[in-house]
Formats: structure tokens, sequence, C-alpha cells
DNA sequence: GAACAGGTGTTACGTTATAACATTAGCGTG
DNA sequence: CACGCTAATGTTATAACGTAACACCTGTTC
């Protein structure tokens, strides 16, 4: 995966994605608001999961107004439904999904969750190591319920 | 693993664990006073996952006097440095460890929690499946923070 | 019994999340 | 355009989860 190098393409992409998400909203009959739009451009451009509150914090120092904490939920809500966003129980936190408007399945994904930082991986485990996990959790008369599995991570930079 | 019949062989099943806790803490220089008992033993009875604050509920229904959260939280504390509790964090509810005083390596332990009514499984995942699990993680830069992974499950009696 | 450590009580507060209701914006139809 | 509908947002209050700080008490040791 190339990673951009300047600060101009690194905006450039967000840019890119945040049309994308227009587009992708559009041919769903839903709408991605000014406001919406900006949540979402808040999770881009930081890069690491960020929390309802950060994302209001966010908003009244990037912004310049106060977005309330309940809008801010009603928004995470509304862009986790179209799979822009993905909302990580373990950290309680929200981030944006790194592969927008994406055609692979969402219900395959693991989330790699640096405890320290909040940086995000998503990957995707091998398919028999899934099926191995399935096996153990059904044999003792359980079903997964969230394919969405997280784990607590540090990473690199934070392992000291 | 015999699942014990009458309510009075699963009384005595549980007093029989409050003394092995007893003695576990002894021999390690602490002690489960009354109150650290009562909270053991409300997660032992209850044989399912329990918040903190449900735990204050209990303790003033079932015992007639009240607890405040900030002590349930303290003795709860307690209970998991002496590997007699396990804090599961996505459903943010504790569980007696299902192998209480036991020397198995806590480390390596997985638990299924029914998001529906709280009931755990721990189950231990075949070694290769975590083998594998922990080269896709540290394939993209990440280590794991803690081997105690949750599943959010749906057990039968909720999985309609 | 003085000193100390561990345990508990009490109050306050921080963080995460949702309920309930009011208001506004956008959009189609007569 | 006016009307009415639905979606979106504003506003307030409160629930649920969790911790900080300090006071007090209790048991042990010297």
């Amino acid at each position: 995966m190339a990673t951009p190098g300047t600060r101009e393409e690194l905006e450039q992409t967000t840019h890119n994605i945040l049309e994308s998400a227009k587009s992708h909203c559009e041919s769903r009959g839903t709408r991605l608001t000014e406001k919406r739009r900006q949540v979402l451009a808040g999770l881009l451009d930081s890069k690491r999961a960020l929390s309802a509150y950060e994302l209001t914090d966010y908003c009244r120092d990037e912004l310049g107004y106060p977005l309330q904490a309940m809008s801010v939920y009603r928004i995470l809500e509304f862009l986790e439904k179209e799979n822009l966003v993905h909302r990580l129980n373990l950290a309680k936190k929200y981030v944006a999904c790194s592969n927008i408007v994406c055609s692979h399945e969402h219900e395959l994904l693991q989330f790699l969750i640096c405890k320290s930082c909040f940086k995000v991986e998503e990957i995707t485990i091998e398919r028999k190591t899934m099926t191995s996990l399935n096996n153990s959790v059904e044999a003792v008369g359980f079903n997964l319920a969230s394919h969405q599995l997280e784990f607590n991570c540090l990473c690199l930079d934070c392992d000291d």
C-alpha cells in the first residue's frame, strides 16, 4: 500500500474519500449532510480512533462551532449504517472505515487497536483460523454474534 | 463436565469455592473479607456476568444492606488481582473465574459472552489458531496487548 | 497504646451513551 | 406558492459506567 508523502496528497486523499462517500450515500438515497461530512472528515484526518466527545472537541476547535454530543452520536450511528465508520466496542471509540465505500464483506473485519495511541489497523485473518475459532465457539453451544473481532494491541511506536 | 442437579448441591459447590478462595487468599497473604466474599458469592450465584452496579443491587436486595459502587469497584479490583474474577471489557461486566483458584495460565483465556443474557463460557482456542492470529497481528506491526480475547456471542437459549 | 497498613465509607466528578421532545430544513404534491 | 410530510438537528435531562480524593476505622506489630 503506497502511503502518500506530502500533506497536500494526504488532503487530496481525504477529499476524494469524502466525495466517494457522498456519492455512496446518494446512490443509497441518503444524504451526507455538511455536519455528517465534517464528522467523517474529523475521523479521517485524525488517522486514529476517536470518541464521540473527542469529535465534539474537534468540531469546536477545528471548525469553530460546537456540535453537541447527542448530535455526534446520531451522526456516528448514521455513518455506521452507511458502512463509512466502525464502532470499536473495546475502545469505545469510532474509526473511519479504512476501505471506505468498499465492496468487501464488512462482517469479516478484525480490528487491531493500539490501547495507547488508538491507532487502528484492519486486518483479515485467515479463513481457516476463523473456521477453527467458529468450531471452538459452537462446541460449547454459542454462536458468534459478530464477526467483527477487536484486539487490544500495542503498535510498534507505543510498545516500549 | 458434570452439572450439579439440585439446588442444595449447587449451593454446596458455591460454598466450597468460597472456602477455596479464602485459603487461596490466605496463602497469598491477602484477606477475603466478608464483603469481598459476598461480592464473589453474588457473581457465583448469578452464573452470568454482572456489572458493578448490578452487584450493588444484589447486595441491597439479597444481603439487606447497601454496598456502594465505589466499594464494589474496589472489591472487584482486588478479586481480579487474586484471579478470582475476570473483567469483561466488551460487556463492561464481571464474572467469577470458572476455574477458581486454578493453576492454568490465565493469560490465555478466551471468553464467549452471550450479548443477550450475559452467560459466559471460557474456552481455550487451539494453540495453532492463536499462533496464526499472532502472525497476522505482527505482520502489520502490532502486538497483542492481552491474550484475553472476548467474543460477542449468542447462546443457544437466546439465539432465536 | 502508638504507629502503621489495609480496608471501607463518603462525596464528588469525569466519561460514555440514550431518551424525550422541540425545532428546522428539504422535498414532493396539489 | 402553500401545505404537509419526513429527515435532520437542537436542546435538555438523565442513565450507566468508572475513578479521584479524603476521612475514618480496624487489625497488627512493636
